[in-house]
DNA sequence: ACTGCAAATGTAAGCGCTTTCATACTAGTA
DNA sequence: TACTAGTATGAAAGCGCTTACATTTGCAGT
């Protein structure tokens, strides 16, 4: 047999009808008639007619796929942002393209213009730090855009996030209450990373209000690792004993530093206070159990896929800026400051 | 101005040559003379031109997309396959188009046909349960093709993975030289589960061997979260007080284990054994070290996307069957049985 | 100078579908 | 009966690209 994959044109033969009717019969049901339809159904079924999606975008304009970039899926907080996107377009009918930046704006450039030649419907992305090309492509090309993870009621971009800055603001003031005056901060590498930038910020700027200066050396910057947060605290206890509280940009990093605190025969929390951000799932069963600000990814991939899906319904750029709200979950590792 | 994108005629017309020199420009670069390669660069540069996928994809019969259907991204073990997986297929100038089964057959077989449908020129799934229909279409379509987290040594579809059944036998191995008889299994949903299931017949079949017998009442099926797992081993030691040794089905599980023995003030490893499946790497850092065994999850990604573009270029169908070797790894979640 | 061949480029036929426009019917209305 | 307004279908023109084939050109070999 020609074992050639069967087309529109040999269904529409089989059918003795027109190529434009199965078309409409898959695309407009209601414009062809009933017993026809049926007729077409049954030909495409015993035919395994399968349409070809390249040949669709070409002739209609539309991919039905939209495509995103994030840093790493290997990060619980980004996968689970991107199972509900994936969810909520496919649901639409769409088809989710996926690409990592590795947390480099020249490789996230490079994912985004491979999506876009892919003729993508809509383009999600994390953070608002981008390559200037990057957000010129899209421009370009008028197709709906957002940045997760990010608010900014100021923003020329769509944008659905939390704000990093007061995420921040509220851990410190957490810790400040409790006493702590000697912090130390283990942050993600903060280059081309506005989140964790601002969530650092947060921290300073309450603590400076408090006239409460946290200097450079208290501050370790490092990949988002158990491991790496475990040598950051190693090194941060070293240089600075005296700090009674330590403030993790996510709870991987939190997780090395507890482990940490293990080795050295601290005890956490009478000793130590450690914070997390995110509020992994996964450790919600360890002990003690983390303080942590909870990352609203669910939320923020449900929605992102509901405002893309809307833009390109309703056909319009509009921008819109949603900002989620996050809580500090106080558990079991933060306590009052020891008396020193 | 038009703001139409432009389109490989625009570029030719504007460098005066004609469309295939253009194409031939991008595609087949040496078969260009350099000097006019250049000039047709700077205008593609100057005009801001994209290649359409779409018409490329029609034309040219390829789509440069592979397609990845998992379970759930939202699991480490997945993502982290997935993430090596699209680092992989990247490289090679592929995009991944990924989708979500959610442990449901026919909502693969439905994700699957989608994929087709945008005309992937390979499909990654994971497991060897798949809807008839999945392997009817995946064989009429004659794309690359192949099974993760599966060693089936007389499968007829390309596999690579792990030998389930001979990684439980393992664990099994380790809890019987320990002097464990009463053991509890903790497993994932094993219906259309063959990972899961070969397993625990892995476990079951070991203890067989040594006239151990596992009744039925002494296993809990439930969702992979830490929290399913820790109702599990509640209702397990309810039942069965005299279990010395819970076997659970992954880390996460094992985790909800380990956060049950802690409420019922039963002290991990001297009275109770529990082990993992998968070493995540993000539970490195918790105490007590969990006892578990490694998953591949890196090599498969990576050579899966190693098999797949090897068949595409080559131009192949052979079917391949790749086991990767896994270690139980022992840490302090086990120790010997207590004496009853 | 002439032939032959390889290299560089052009010509044009699709790839499989959507969609506009035209056409053929079917009723309903006066 | 003639006319109108839908409604269901067909004809055919592309969508933007690749590629087989044709053509042109330059140059080595004789």
């Amino acid at each position: 047999m020609p074992q050639r994959k069967p087309t529109l044109q040999d269904v529409a033969n089989a059918a003795g009808v027109s190529t434009a009717t199965v078309s409409r019969c898959l695309n407009t049901p209601d414009k062809v008639s009933p017993d026809l339809q049926k007729k077409i159904r049954q030909i495409i079924e015993d035919l395994g007619y399968m349409p070809d999606g390249a040949a669709r975008a070409l002739a209609s304009r539309r991919s039905n796929t939209i495509g995103a970039v994030v840093p790493t899926i290997d990060n619980a907080i980004f996968s689970k942002a991107i199972q509900y996107l994936q969810q909520g377009v496919a649901n639409a009918g769409y088809t989710l393209l996926l690409a990592q930046s590795s947390y480099s704006l020249d490789e996230e450039l490079r994912e985004v213009q491979a999506l876009l030649t892919r003729g993508i419907d809509g383009l999600v992305l994390v953070g608002e730090d981008h390559h200037p090309a990057v957000y010129a492509a899209i421009t370009q090309q008028g197709i709906p855009h957002v940045n997760l993870w990010t608010y900014n009621p100021y923003s020329t971009f769509s944008c659905i996030g939390l704000d990093n800055g007061a995420a921040g603001r509220n851990v410190a003031k957490h810790l400040a209450n409790l006493g702590h005056i000697n912090i130390g901060i283990i942050s993600g590498i903060l280059l081309n990373n506005d989140r964790a930038r601002q969530r650092v910020n947060g921290v300073k700027g309450y603590f400076k209000e408090l006239d409460v200066n946290i200097p450079e050396s208290h501050s370790e910057e490092c990949r988002y690792s158990a491991e790496q947060g475990r040598l950051a605290v190693h090194k941060l206890l070293k240089r600075h004993p005296e700090i009674t509280a330590i403030i993790c940009g996510n709870d991987i990093l939190a997780l090395g530093a507890l482990a940490a605190a293990r080795e050295l025969g601290i005890n956490i929390p009478t000793q130590l206070s450690v914070t997390g951000f995110d509020n992994l799932e996964i450790l919600s069963a360890i002990s003690p159990a983390l303080t942590t600000v909870n990352s609203p990814s669910r939320r923020m991939g449900t929605r992102a896929a509901e405002y893309i899906l809307e833009q390109i319904n309703t056909n319009t750029r509009t921008v819109e800026r949603i900002e989620l709200s996050t809580d500090l979950i106080v558990r079991e590792t933060t306590a009052p400051a020891k008396p020193n």
